[in-house]
RNA sequence: GGGCAGUUAGCUCAGUUGGUCAGAGCUAUCGGUUUACAUCCGAUCGGUCAUAGGUUCGAAUCCUAUACUGCCCACCA
């Protein structure tokens, strides 16, 4: 690569242009590997660098960059995190560290599944009834993979110093071996079970979903006062409010708060369920709202998922007065169990007998018009029904502990530090962990059924499941009875591998150490250093990453979290597509460059706390880039090739030294805040020192003594002393242009590595400013 | 309802061990420059740091309360 590649232009800085330029002279050395070797100015092996870590445990500096959904091109927020991890990179990278970044990609469980049957298959007329999972499988890794070069690319384009020879997918067949191993390890050390558990049910996708895979949609309904009978006191009723009277089939209890007057003489009573005549206790908990309804809830466990942990809570206080459970709708959204004539029909009409049929018994007091959200399918938009099923769970007792440890005996370090808190409110309130989706697109459980596994309602309301027709307790008796097994292979041609796939969140928490074993670096580079993404996942994701990463590999997977804030459009609006307020990426780099976002997303920011996509601030950024390529061009101009190898006594004027001593307090400045995770704050200093102390102080007092020409081109400045004065000016402005280089090149990475290509150096200095080292201070005399 | 933050110049925001911390950028007004600068430089205008108490020799910075704003979680029987 020659210099002519590089020249300084006339005209002002073209950052798209210039920044492609740089990144194909990046992309063509081994810049980005951690095997580069600054010494040999070549990559060494990966023995070697093995060996030279062991020697020297605290040269490497690793981050494991949050992979990013890989079926589309990564997004503003995402690019702002790469921001982030590629400054502390390149920051350590001069401080002497082997870097590693490490990226990947991520299968994204149900939006990735989602996004393909909209994106891919629904244009060829195909959907999961008329093609074979296998099928499926393949052509959506397919997909991704076209997809995924695509990602790598625009991560490449903000100047992203990751290591893209070992850019990983989450679906890669050793990744996904290895995050089965743990879920097996988990198993053999009794950490996963398989347990009943209220889920949300699709009856049209025949499919558990979680959470944040419904929505809420508004409907006119009613709401229904029912009077359930008191046992032993005929005249005596308990009224309770419902909008959905036909779960009363599965109630098992009554609940009132324990401080509510109007019901304290029926604590501890018994009331008579209406219609199934089932004898029902008046139970009490504190959640129950007075003023709501009539301050007596109706409690289905089975079917209502506040019900249910309402029933967990009281069963856990009162183990010798628990309440059960008993299910009354199937997955198919009919009437089962015992619930006497209205088996066989479906909601909506076991809804309509039931109103009639406590009219005549005279039972309902009244109907109110309501408006009421009810929970829908986020994909086909049916009604979800809260439902008993069978679902795998992680025993999060042990692995909170380690949670807690890790952060509150700071092992890791959460920045910002009130983030802290959050963290430790969320896992203080951690329960078991289900892990199963009933999705295609994941990892499948590594868990095979000898026949079909059915879950069917008894004539009790309990669910039980059957193995080719017996009936088993529970998974332990049924690997008893030889009808399953846990294994990576299928056992034989009889056996069904369970229908299941993994939560997103258990295979990407295992994500630092998987990727590093991947690569068999694991022993040089695990535990990482930062760990570095969006506030929003923190309890999500970087939990997980804790947890699992204690129990897989006995060490925690970083010691430092930095928690970026999320990047919203110039309306101070949330970004999303529906609200028209994104920006592309591909404008905002060529219209500011790679450099000029990156500024935006660092300077003046800080940890946790959100911004503005601003194009005012944008601006600035642009003209600070052009500030800095007119002012090398400026310096260029007046200093000589051999300036870097002058060593003289230099006769220093005062505003040499001034400049000198700015750039002698602002080196360790800014070191320290970047080690301090405090980038964003100083580099205003930074910022700042270039233009004024540097452009507008330093520069423009040194005009008259740079210049050998007077404005007819007449020679001036020619006497010993102003030769000796120039000499000195030249010096420090050559000295005080390579320091702010170095200083800015984490922030801004290709301009300074622009300039500097045709930057008088010292014989023998780095070919590339990645691995120029971090200046230090210069003695003034 | 629970949790976590924020409230500083017209606008967008800095200000982490309480003592040059009352700031930056943009905007506005005025002046200058064009042998680096789609310009750039200098200057000016502008805030009782949400409100009320408290701790302290001293508080934007710590404590309490209040009022708004935002985010996350749960829920609406």
């Amino acid at each position: 690569m020659t210099q002519e590649n590089f020249e300084l232009y006339r005209g002002p800085y073209n950052a798209d242009e210039s920044e492609k330029k740089i990144l194909a002279y990046w992309l063509a050395h081994d810049f980005y590997k951690p095997e580069y070797n600054k010494v040999t100015k070549k990559a060494d092996t990966v023995e070697e660098m093995r060996q030279y870590l062991a020697e020297n445990p605290d040269k490497k500096f690793t981050i494991i960059d949050p992979p990013p959904n890989a079926y589309d091109r990564p997004h503003i927020g995402n690019i702002s995190g790469y921001a982030y991890q590629d400054l502390l990179g390149r920051f350590w990278r001069m401080n002497d560290k082997r870097v590693l970044l490490f990226p990947g990609k991520d299968h994204a469980g149900i939006q990735g599944e989602v996004v393909v049957l909209n994106d891919l298959f629904k244009p060829q007329g195909k959907n999961k009834n008329n093609i074979t999972r296998e099928e499926f499988y393949e052509q959506t890794y397919q997909y991704f993979t076209e997809m995924m070069a695509r990602a790598q690319k625009d991560e490449q384009r903000i100047g992203l110093s990751a290591d893209y020879a070992r850019d990983t997918f989450t679906l890669d067949p050793k990744i996904v071996h290895n995050v089965l191993q743990t879920f097996i390890d988990l198993y053999d050390t009794g950490k996963v079970y398989k347990g009943v558990r209220i889920v949300n049910w699709c009856p049209s996708c025949q499919t558990a979903l979680a959470d944040i895979d419904t929505q809420k949609k508004e409907r006119e309904s009613a709401m229904y006062y029912i009077k359930y009978p008191i046992k032993g006191e005929s005249d005596k009723f308990i009224t309770i409010a419902t909008t959905r009277p036909e779960t009363m089939l599965g109630d098992t209890a009554v609940v009132v708060h324990p401080n509510d007057e109007r019901y304290t003489e029926f604590h501890g009573k018994t009331a008579i369920l209406p219609l199934m005549d089932r004898e029902i206790p008046i139970i009490l908990d504190p959640i129950i709202e007075r003023e709501t309804g009539t301050g007596a809830l109706k409690l289905t466990p089975a079917h209502a998922t506040e019900d249910y942990e309402i029933m967990i809570r009281w069963n856990q206080a009162n183990p010798d007065k628990k309440v059960e459970n008993i299910s009354v709708i199937h997955k198919d959204a009919k009437i089962v169990g015992p619930a006497g004539k209205y088996v066989g029909v479906t909601v909506g009409e076991a809804r309509e007998a039931v109103i009639a049929d406590l009219k005549a018994l005279g039972l309902l007091e009244k109907e109110e018009k309501t408006l009421q959200r009810v929970p829908v399918c986020e994909r086909c938009k049916s009604i979800i029904q809260p439902i008993m099923s069978s679902q795998w769970f992680i025993k999060t007792d042990e692995m909170k502990k380690d949670g807690l440890d890790a952060v509150e005996n700071g092992h890791v370090s959460i920045h910002p530090k009130y983030m802290t808190k959050k963290y430790l409110h969320w896992m203080k309130n951690l329960r078991d962990w289900p892990i199963s989706r009933s999705l295609w697109w994941g990892y499948r459980f590594p868990i095979w059924y000898k026949g079909e596994v059915e879950e069917t309602i008894d004539e009790n309301g309990q669910i039980t499941e059957q193995i080719n027709g017996i009936e088993i307790s529970d998974f332990a008796d049924a690997v008893a009875k030889d009808l399953a097994k846990v294994s990576f292979e299928s056992p034989g041609t009889e056996w069904k591998q369970d229908e299941n796939v993994f939560d997103t969140w258990f295979s990407s928490g295992q994500w630092p150490y998987v990727t590093l074993q991947k690569e068999e670096i694991d022993d040089i580079f695990y535990p990482t250093n930062v760990m570095e993404t969006g506030y929003d996942i923190l309890e999500f994701w970087v939990s997980r990453m804790i947890m699992l990463g204690k129990f897989r590999t006995g060490k925690y997977p970083f010691t430092d979290v930095y928690l970026h804030g999320l990047v919203k459009a110039g309306d101070g609006q949330k970004m999303s597509k529906s609200k028209k307020n994104t920006v592309s990426l591909d404008e905002l780099v060529t219209n500011y460059g790679a450099d000029g976002l990156r500024l935006l997303y660092i300077v003046g920011n800080k940890a946790g706390a959100s911004y503005r996509l601003d194009e005012e601030k944008l601006k600035g950024y642009r003209n600070f880039l052009n500030k800095l390529w007119n002012a090398s061009k400026f310096s260029m101009m007046n200093l000589p090739s051999d300036v870097a190898e002058w060593t003289d006594n230099f006769a220093f004027t005062e505003d040499d030294k001034a400049m000198l001593e700015k750039l002698n307090a602002l080196i360790p400045q800014v070191a320290e805040k970047i080690q301090k995770f405090r980038f964003g704050i100083v580099s205003l200093d930074l910022y700042d020192s270039f233009w004024h102390d540097f452009c507008d102080v330093y520069l423009e007092a040194i005009k008259q003594r740079l210049y050998t020409k007077d404005r007819e081109g007449n020679p001036i400045n020619t006497s010993d002393e102003a030769v000796a004065s120039r000499k000195a000016a030249q010096w420090t402005l050559w000295k005080a242009l390579d320091t702010y280089l170095r200083l800015l090149h984490p922030y801004i990475p290709f301009i300074t590595e622009y300039i500097w290509q045709s930057f008088p150096k010292k014989s023998g200095e780095s070919e590339t400013i990645m691995y120029a080292t971090w200046p230090t201070a210069v003695t003034v005399k």
